[in-house]
DNA sequence: GACAATTTGGACAAGGATGTCTAATTTTTT
DNA sequence: AAAAAATTAGACATCCTTGTCCAAATTGTC
């Protein structure tokens, strides 16, 4: 028996097999609460005895996770980041690639990409923080770029030259055209974000609306206006 | 040789114009190292001895000038503001409103406005600025957004509903596409603005190029294209 | 040149923030 | 139940910043 113990559960020491579930679960309350708290206050201005109580720990265990402000700040900013390039890419998969209807099908998913990606919580914080202090942090900055929206760019506008191949659109370059749909999906939402708040779904709808059938108006191709010919108006 | 040099440089030195040579000078100033040390460091982060430094005076002096840093700072946005106001209406009043080549004219339009406007210092400040603080100075906010993107959209939308009322434009919304001129007049500068830096003058060009190239794509009507048929590559 | 306003540098108090330390307490694992 | 790990509250030293005060020096005005 104890010869199959101790060969079963081996001598070496209990490896820190699993650390405890509160652990963690405070260590994602920190993060989570310094998110909001550097956002809001900036760097400079953020306050680790108000991080720690709006996560509902001492500020003990904020030093204790994290070291110093800087290196907890940095946690932050890849945490968001991790997350808020999962969401995009997440996102992006349900691009239509075979639409049936093309103008509803890429305002849809223009809808998707506007809710899931830039006006949820990583995305606006993630848009405050790097906008305030990716000069003074620039590898993050470049983390955060590299991984996301240089993939997003370049992967748009793989899915965009697809559908211009199968006759959908008529694009010269595809990743100005990513560019230029981005900033379309986006137009009428820039003073809500400037402002800090999240856009009301109805907002979301309209400035999917107006960008795609600009967007369509620009690439579209007889095939599209086929069978579309007349959107109805807003 | 005294008689030419005192005669060359006559004494009627500077007329004697009221209080402020050296005041008003040092005013400007400080309201300059202060909006540079505002931005690069936000408002928390901002050392009254650093603006002092970086302006060439003591610091009592710029508490003699502007109370507090409260004080300080709502008269750097509204002198930054006032300023880019400015900007932005002296360049709006070179609209082509009859253009040769709509193509070209617009695509000119596009880089003064770019380069005085959004490019500059004090659009990049404000951006910046506003993006930062602007939940806690709501009525800085309101009194900026107000005064200037407020009109200049009403204003462009008022440039282009005439051209289509001409013939060169094909347009539903005149709003909705003066948002849209301005998304893709600066789609491609998203990064390098948000990244805090001021794009070079080919890429005021590219972007300003695709720009116009989708926006007319979009809008354009039969007598522009007949007009420029075949718009050379980039 | 005399006079008034402005600027300067430095000292200073008050307050706030960071990060460390410790002893007591709670939670988790064995 | 006992041992180990994590958390807590609080005190604390240290540093930094704001905003004030003042005497001396500078500047510009009459």
């Amino acid at each position: 028996m104890d010869f199959m113990t101790t060969a079963i559960v081996p001598d070496t020491l209990p490896p820190p097999v699993s650390l405890p579930r509160g652990h963690e679960a405070k260590r994602a309350s920190i993060l989570d609460a310094a998110g909001s708290v550097f956002c809001r206050e900036g760097f400079a201005g953020a306050n680790i005895d108000l991080i720690a109580a709006e996560a509902g720990v001492s500020r003990q265990t904020v030093y204790n996770h994290h070291g110093d402000k800087q290196t907890l700040f940095q946690a932050v900013v890849r945490d968001l980041t991790e997350r808020s390039n999962a969401g995009v890419f997440a996102t992006l998969a349900t691009f239509p690639d075979q639409p049936k209807d093309i103008e509803a099908d890429l305002i849809a998913f223009c809808m998707r990409l506007n809710r899931n990606c830039v006006c949820n919580r990583e995305g606006k914080f993630l848009r405050k923080l790097m906008q305030a202090e990716s000069e003074r942090y620039p590898e993050l900055f470049s983390e955060w770029r590299d991984h996301g929206p240089a993939k997003t760019w370049s992967a748009l506008a793989a899915r965009l030259a697809r559908l211009a191949h199968a006759g959908y659109l008529d694009i010269d370059d595809p990743d100005v055209a990513a560019r230029q749909f981005l900033a379309l999906a986006n137009a009428d939402l820039h003073m809500t974000f400037l402002l800090g708040g999240t856009p009301s779904e109805a907002e979301v709808l309209s400035s999917a609306t107006n960008g795609m059938r600009a967007f369509l108006r620009a690439y579209g191709t007889a095939r599209c206006v086929a069978e579309k010919p007349q959107p109805a108006a807003v």
